[in-house]
DNA sequence: GCAATGATTTACT
DNA sequence: GTAAATCATTGCC
């Protein structure tokens, strides 16, 4: 079942992140349908410094994270890495999840030639640039409206206990000073799909 | 208009 | 463990 526009619009960023461990994110890329079970996410807020819409600043680039929840917001990071974020939260409070790693589950064949690998394994989609390649997720997917037909995030039915989720500090942002000691980055305890341990 | 830089990955020492 | 790749976005001139 396709979450609804009301599950992103939560003020929550944190429990959303949450949340949206053991969803299952989709993808039609070529007619052809990719798929993988989130188990790992970040939570960023205009209220932290490690978020591009930090101290509301808003920039063509960010503009879609200062709408409402349920766009997706993918930017390219380092000139290679397209990494993929759903905005949450009402308009005007730009805030948004990062999906840092996902467990695949439909479409593998798709993901492992567009990733030029031949087998599956943990490096298939255990990062956040890692899993936009292995889904086809770039650019052109910037502000798509995940209630819409290309892009969208189901219930799986799978639901994590609160021993399943770890939380820990996010990854790749220590310019962001104190704010970088946020525990803000959600996992799934002992999933193998995890970018980092 | 131009220089600096990053929510990363990969390869090499 | 460290460093290079590589370019859109940003901020300043």
């Amino acid at each position: 079942m396709k979450l609804s526009r009301d599950f992103y619009t939560q003020k929550n960023v944190t429990a959303i992140a949450k949340d949206l461990l053991g969803k299952v994110i989709v993808c039609k890329a070529e007619a052809k349908l990719s798929s993988g079970i989130i188990v790992e996410t970040e939570a960023y807020s205009f209220k932290e410094r490690g978020c591009h819409a930090y101290n509301n600043k808003r920039t063509a680039r960010n503009e879609i994270m200062f709408g409402d929840g349920g766009f997706a917001y993918v930017y390219l990071c380092y000139g290679i890495h397209h990494l993929f974020n759903v905005v949450t939260n009402r308009s005007g409070c730009a805030e948004a999840v990062l999906v840092r790693a996902i467990e695949p589950l439909q479409g593998i064949e798709g993901m492992l030639s567009r990733r030029g690998m031949s087998k599956v394994k943990h490096s298939l989609s255990s990062g956040p640039g890692k899993l936009t390649q292995a889904l086809g997720i770039d650019i052109a997917y910037n502000a798509l409206d995940l209630l819409g037909n290309k892009l969208w995030i189901e219930d799986s039915g799978i639901n994590y206990t609160r021993k399943q989720i770890q939380s820990s500090e996010r990854i790749g942002i220590d310019y962001a000073g104190s704010d970088a000691r946020l525990k803000w980055r959600f996992t799934v305890k002992d999933s193998p799909w995890l970018s980092r341990v």
